[in-house]
DNA sequence: ACCTGAACACCGTTCAAGT
DNA sequence: ACCTGAACACCGTTCAAGT
């Protein structure tokens, strides 16, 4: 049988994530859905094989060229665009094991050897590491939200300061308002760990 | 018909999201599973219902007595917990557009009050207001992961600084990971956007 | 206006039977 | 070892018929 997870990432290409049946992956692979069973144990054995694949278009090639800043931003930018497009995968990476993801676990190491170089104290790491990728991950679902999101329709009356900080965001219509929040947020979270540090 | 809200809360409280149907939702309400389109035009209008329910569990009381660093921290911490409770509505919340949940709008009205009574320039503070809750719900999500997520298994060999970076918090023993990573990233943020600001 | 009962079009998973 | 075909136990939603 060629590749599943191959087959996967065409369905969801072509019907999103709520096309990617099992019915669906196996007709695109040629085979009757029982079948897919003597490869993987479940669906959400799919979702796993998909979301290891996409880890490795993340990029941790500047973790040891780059200042640890200018790393960590393109990881994090990477990261959440790579994302923003499989949110539906974001509940099986947040609480996936990463013993059973061998691509997931080689990011981790990567990321990991480029805060202890940059002198990181080691049993700060983990939890340096853990809050950027929450941010990345909620940023990701932002990044995917329709972009009238806070239109308060009728009820504006009851919310005068909330419609006017939205209304001067507007007003500076600088670029996607989901990409101006994602970079004020990564650069506090650069600056303020590397101050923890 | 009893408050659908109550009755599906009651349902997640005994058997988990897993268990929240909507026929296990009209058994407790004692009502055929049809009879509930009466009243709403889908599960997804249920999972609206809750979560808007939810949000008046988030405590955004200390914006005018505190200083902003305080009335953030408190708000944020309260966020994470009473979500982290509630994963599976995060998808829905994050892609929310508030038009149809007053409590959240009046929520977003409180904090962007907040916001502004503590000198934050207007046209920051949406993004400022996204970032923090994107990395809430990131962190709500990692707050409900298994504790044993980072067990490298028996891949331990190619991965040293990662081995090592988790074995350094783990000999810390401070608490909870998750809340530990959350407190980082929380004081990170705070710091970084009130000098941003 | 709100309810019931039955049906519909799915869904993931299992399993006996084949090769 | 891997496949097929059929079945199973669900799921959310619709709709004619009632009150």
């Amino acid at each position: 049988m060629a590749s599943i997870t191959r087959a996967a990432l065409a369905v969801i290409t072509s019907k999103g994530y709520d096309g990617l049946t099992m019915a669906a992956l196996a007709g695109t692979l040629g085979v009757a859905q029982s079948a897919l069973y003597n490869h993987v144990a479940s669906k959400q054995d799919v979702l796993l094989l998909v979301e290891d694949h996409l880890i490795s278009r993340v990029d941790v090639s500047r973790f040891g060229s780059d200042t640890w800043e200018e790393a960590v931003g393109t990881w994090a930018w990477s990261y959440r665009n790579v994302f923003a497009n499989h949110t539906p995968l974001i509940p099986v990476i947040a609480v996936l094991p990463v013993a059973g993801a061998p691509r997931t676990l080689a990011m981790y190491e990567a990321v990991s050897k480029g805060f202890l170089d940059a002198g990181f104290p080691p049993e700060r790491i983990v939890s340096a590491i853990v809050a950027l990728e929450s941010f990345i991950f909620g940023s990701a679902y932002d990044a995917s939200a329709p972009a009238d999101i806070f239109n308060v329709g009728s009820m504006t009356g009851s919310t005068p300061h909330f419609r006017a900080v939205v209304r001067a965001q507007d007003l500076m219509h600088a670029g996607r308002p989901a990409d101006a929040a994602f970079g004020a947020g990564l650069e506090a979270l650069i600056n303020g760990l590397r101050i923890q540090q």
